[in-house]
DNA sequence: GAAAACAATCTAGTATGCAAGATGTAATTG
DNA sequence: CAATTACATCTTGCATACTAGATTGTTTTC
């Protein structure tokens, strides 16, 4: 994904009001629907309208905002479409990864899952929700190094963080934990054994669970859902 | 990808602006390296700065420009990451979309793939290379509607964009016609024939095409890639 | 009382001016 | 003559003012 021109030494505050909007709408913090005035957030941020603008058309860049011109600009209700686009385009990539991870993996490679997953159980001791959502990030990142794919991750983070933002609406993470950590552990296993179709197995199973969680949230959730035509 | 916010019923000037530029970078009429001042697009097209700025913005954010705040904006260079990234999701999904494709093509299906091929055979006899390209794009596009996921050619579209823009590089398509409609002949034969096997590696010899006539670029035109550390 | 017309007040798009950092050139100094 | 400093001129970032379309609530009219 394009994180843009923020990687030029100078900060502006353009990014800053991006990344802050930006992780409010991810946390659900503003919700699908919501209306954001551009007066507003000037105000709120203590600058003119100009870099909000900024920072509103990176994010409709991003998906996540909807500007609709002389009407107003809302948070981007979920589609459907994009989830499923979603779902598709990171079981190919996770297949692909998991298939090389298991190709390559070295006792270097071993013993970096098996630190992740410790980490893991211990996040899960201390029930630690936040910690465990890194260290996910972090496991499906080292499977990405040791399949020499570092660049994939890119694309499961951004697949990921649209999807996260629904699964927020979900019951917390901490029933899920166990059972999530299983999964890796699945993974981890056969990655490890060069077992090729066990990983990926593993892996579809792990991506499946997902396809409940959504089923049962937008269901419940209809108002948060584009009207599909 | 993100069409942002020009669905919407109103064009305004930025989305003249927005659409041109990306038209003339990625036919290289713009070279990655050169550099983009904002007033003087903004004379160019008759227009202030800010409609310059907001389209120089959306176009940094599709990673075609680069912003340097208080140096300049340039035409962004070919990154060798990104362009390995793009392989890899293209190779990933079509691999995915074939497999279904095989699975679910029916009659109507065949015939719109053999309809798909007359059109290409047409434009190879009149040495029409734009509307080979199109067809190009149609062909893919319909094996994704017959693997009833449509969202992936999304996907295709966005990386494809990507690494045609490194291919205008190269020589003329017309020389590169005959053996990428027969490699189309056989994905549509497999296809049809539910070979799944088949059309799985026709379609990923198809693709290994690009991979030399991009090693064969970027070995020319370094001038034109990111110096990578 | 209901519907149509109007007006106040939202919205985002655009123009313009100024500020501040980066750059290249010319003058100055050793 | 070389190195450095100073300045003119580029760049983009931000603030402000104004325009035009959309929305909403009120008033008028039948």
């Amino acid at each position: 994904m394009a994180h843009a021109a923020q990687i030029n030494d100078t900060r502006t505050s353009v990014d800053d009001i991006f990344d802050l909007l930006r992780s409010e709408i991810l946390s659900l913090k503003l919700r699908p629907g919501d209306k954001l005035s551009e007066v507003d957030m000037a105000t709120r941020f203590g600058v003119s309208r100009q870099p909000v603008r900024d920072a509103f058309s990176r994010l409709a860049n991003q998906d996540l905002l909807l500007i609709r011109p002389k009407r107003a600009t809302v948070v981007k209700r979920f589609s459907t479409r994009e989830i499923n686009k979603s779902r598709f385009v990171r079981s190919a990539i996770e297949e692909r990864v998991l298939r090389r991870a298991a190709e390559f993996c070295d006792l270097v490679g071993a013993a970096r899952l098996d630190m992740a997953l410790a980490e893991q159980e211990k996040a899960l001791k201390s029930k630690d929700v936040a910690a465990f959502g890194q260290l996910d990030y972090a496991f499906h990142k080292t499977l990405c190094e040791i399949a020499h794919v570092d660049f994939a991750f890119d694309v499961i983070m951004a697949e990921k963080t649209k999807v996260d933002r629904l699964c927020a609406l979900g019951l917390a993470k901490e029933d899920r934990m166990p059972e999530l950590i299983a999964d890796h552990y699945q993974i981890a296993k056969a990655v490890e054994n060069h077992d090729t179709d066990g990983a990926v197995n593993a892996g579809m199973k792990h991506l499946g669970r997902l396809d409940e969680t959504i089923k049962h949230i937008s269901a419940q959730n209809a108002d948060y859902f584009d009207p599909e035509e």
